[in-house]
DNA sequence: TTGCTCCTCACGTCACGTGAGGTGGC
DNA sequence: TTGCTCCTCACGTCACGTGAGGTGGC
């Protein structure tokens, strides 16, 4: 894969072995394997067969265990998040080029508007539960703490 | 199973059914047995070999869902913590029995408080890491809406 | 007797973990 | 040739899901 830098030059970017990869990722080459099983990824290969991984790739593979552990989200329901923001990315594209119509920019911004609040009211409610689960503790500590005092 | 009620009668706890426990606390029957499997929770038995559930089974149920699904503990782990309440619960009742000298009452002290603590800990990473998450959410929603109102 | 609920196997599933056995470039 | 990394099966594990087939009280 190239990328074209600002001086307009292409330059080759530099792609990873699937232990790198895992390595630099935080993740075992079985999960990197499996993930491009399930069309969650998918990186190159060399011609003895190797995969390579971009740092896109890679930043797919962190989205991907962002949203496993802390919105316990599974992969079916990682996948349809991933497709969503690919959709998102190239509504974006669209939204650049002149070609597309008005009325059709309008529901690619309604689009992802929509998308982006959904996750958004999900990851609120975790969040006030992960609250009310803080003060519970902070309750109980504080009244160990009384204990220890008057003892 | 009796309780003691403040008048000091003894009165016989309402137990319940698998069917209607797993209901109750929202799992499934499998996930109740599974857990007894594992020794998480001990429910009592009838002479024909049903489960009968009470209300501290009902609350322990709870605790363990919660801390799957909001720390993504698995139960393993949840046995240790589990293990380390109910350790608490007899440090309580210790501690108020006279006999319990006073410097074993500091130590039980000081152990609970360090396991509140710890726990305080992982709870407040995990609230931090969502509220980056819906920060980032939030510029989203807000590039979103300024393109849509200049448009 | 008929329903309904309970029981115990026991195999299936998801997201990998963990070897087994073999290939390929330095 | 020797290491090292990569590959593809393929079986194991955790936390249950899901029937199969049988028992027990109203």
């Amino acid at each position: 894969m190239t990328t074209a830098t600002a001086a307009g030059v292409v330059e080759t970017e530099a792609l990873m072995s699937i232990g790198a990869a895992a390595q630099s990722a935080g993740v075992t080459e079985r999960a990197l394997r499996y993930y491009q099983e399930l069309g969650l990824i998918n990186p190159g290969v060399t011609a003895g067969g190797s995969r390579r991984y971009s740092r896109r790739d890679l930043e797919r593979v962190a989205r991907i265990r962002e949203l496993q552990s802390l919105l316990g989200f599974n992969l079916d329901e990682i996948a349809v998040v991933l497709a969503n923001e690919d959709r998102t990315a190239a509504i974006k594209e669209a939204y650049l080029d002149e070609e597309t119509p008005e009325s059709c920019r309008r529901q690619l911004l309604e689009e992802s508007l929509q998308l982006a609040c959904q996750m958004r009211r999900t990851v609120e409610a975790k969040r006030r539960a992960l609250e009310s689960f803080l003060d519970d503790l902070d309750q109980r500590i504080e009244r160990i703490r009384a204990k220890m005092a008057d003892e």
